[in-house]
DNA sequence: CGAGTGACCGCAA
DNA sequence: ATTGCGGCCACTC
């Protein structure tokens, strides 16, 4: 399971994010976004979290540094940031990424 | 070993 | 529209 999730964060190309939900689908629990959040916590925190974001596009709560930390990261790779004063998120609906499953080029 | 938590999501009231 | 509750796997105490 958590191979599975750590393998797609793995995988997630630059300018590029994930949701919670999403990767919880892939591993085959729709319902176990939580699971996901689990292993980025506990698991290997070599894989670049901070483009795995919430359904609404946000940043995790309890990342390293905080929101602020995460959104400075995407913001470093060239990521189009959103949000408010405090609050940040992302183009989800356009930088949302799928594995190359679709048949070759999954956005661009 | 047993119980609880965790960076979430979705539905129901 | 907002608040409340259930569900899953892995890890920690």
């Amino acid at each position: 399971m958590k191979e599975k999730v750590e393998l797609l964060v793995g995988q997630i190309p630059k300018r590029r994010v994930m949701t919670y939900g999403q990767i919880a689908a892939l591993i085959g629990n729709p319902r176990a976004a939580r699971i996901v959040g689990g292993v980025a916590h506990y698991g290997n925190k070599k894989l670049p979290w901070h483009r795995v974001v919430n359904k609404k596009g946000g940043l995790a709560s309890g990342y390293p540094g905080g929101r602020r930390a995460q959104k400075e990261y995407l913001e470093f790779e060239g990521y189009k940031i959103l949000g408010k004063d405090g609050d940040y998120w992302v183009d989800v609906d356009k930088l949302i990424w799928w594995p190359d499953l679709v048949g070759g080029e999954s956005g661009k």
